[in-house]
DNA sequence: TAGGCCATCTGGTCCT
DNA sequence: AGGACCAGATGGCCTA
């Protein structure tokens, strides 16, 4: 679970039940024993995960991998016997010969594969901008999980953006910052502590420079200031 | 061994 | 007709 401190921000780490708690599991548990993910990357996933199993599936059944459709093809072992059972395709393959339905067929799993793929690859870049642990000793989020994070980090974005404008709103009303905030507009306490660790600057009275460093367009000391 | 997670195959549906 | 998208089925791997 120590990982999971360096979340930060735990609000938006609340997982739907079921998902949480498995989740929060699963990345301190199961990574605190380990090391990589001993499934490792898949190929073509930018990172995601590859299945060794499915390696061996992908790399034997795979047109992509063994030369598109056909001859070192060999058929699933689900799918595949499903469709050596079948040994007929419908719809638009319907009335084409065996080999044109099977050369068909591979063409179709390719683009799944392929856009499977391109799904991973958008989680994996969804993953890499949730601020989860990223060390190599903390499992990769779950599919479900990372979809999760992500609306709650969102939802605690935008919560924090709503803070930051009622309390820029708040400074710009000229009121002196000796005088506690409002408890509705000090999310941060009564000492005046502010979000990006900034000190306030003596130029500007309304230490607005205290959130970026800079002047910021939305105080108006700032912009009155040659 | 059960449960979770995942990759892949497959057929159906919808859209261009 | 062909491609994209989706959901169900299946089986492999890993962890508790």
């Amino acid at each position: 679970m120590a990982e999971l401190k360096s979340l930060g921000g735990e609000a938006y780490l609340a997982l739907a039940p079921g998902y949480g708690p498995s989740a929060f599991a699963y990345g301190a548990v199961r990574g605190g024993g380990g090391g990589e993910d001993p499934r490792g990357t898949y190929p073509g996933g930018g990172g995601a995960d590859f299945h060794p199993g499915a390696l061996g599936k992908s790399a034997e059944s795979s047109g992509e991998q063994s030369g598109e459709e056909e001859e070192g093809f060999e058929a699933g072992v689900k799918g595949g016997a499903a469709f050596e059972r079948e040994g007929k395709l419908k719809g638009a393959a319907v009335g084409k010969k065996p080999k044109e339905q099977r050369s068909l067929r591979l063409s179709i799993n390719a683009r799944e594969r392929r856009r499977m793929h391109d799904l991973n690859d958008a989680l994996d870049g969804l993953r890499s901008v949730i601020p989860y642990a990223h060390s190599p000793s903390v499992r990769k989020l779950s599919k479900i999980a990372t979809l999760l994070l992500a609306k709650n980090y969102i939802l605690m974005q935008a919560q924090a953006l709503e803070e930051m404008r009622r309390l820029v709103a708040y400074l710009n009303q000229g009121q002196a910052l000796s005088a506690p905030l409002p408890a509705t507009l000090n999310p941060f306490g009564q000492s005046p502590v502010y979000p990006f660790g900034g000190t306030a600057l003596p130029g500007c009275p309304e230490k607005c420079t205290a959130f970026t460093g800079a002047a910021s367009a939305l105080c108006k000391h700032c912009n009155d200031k040659p």
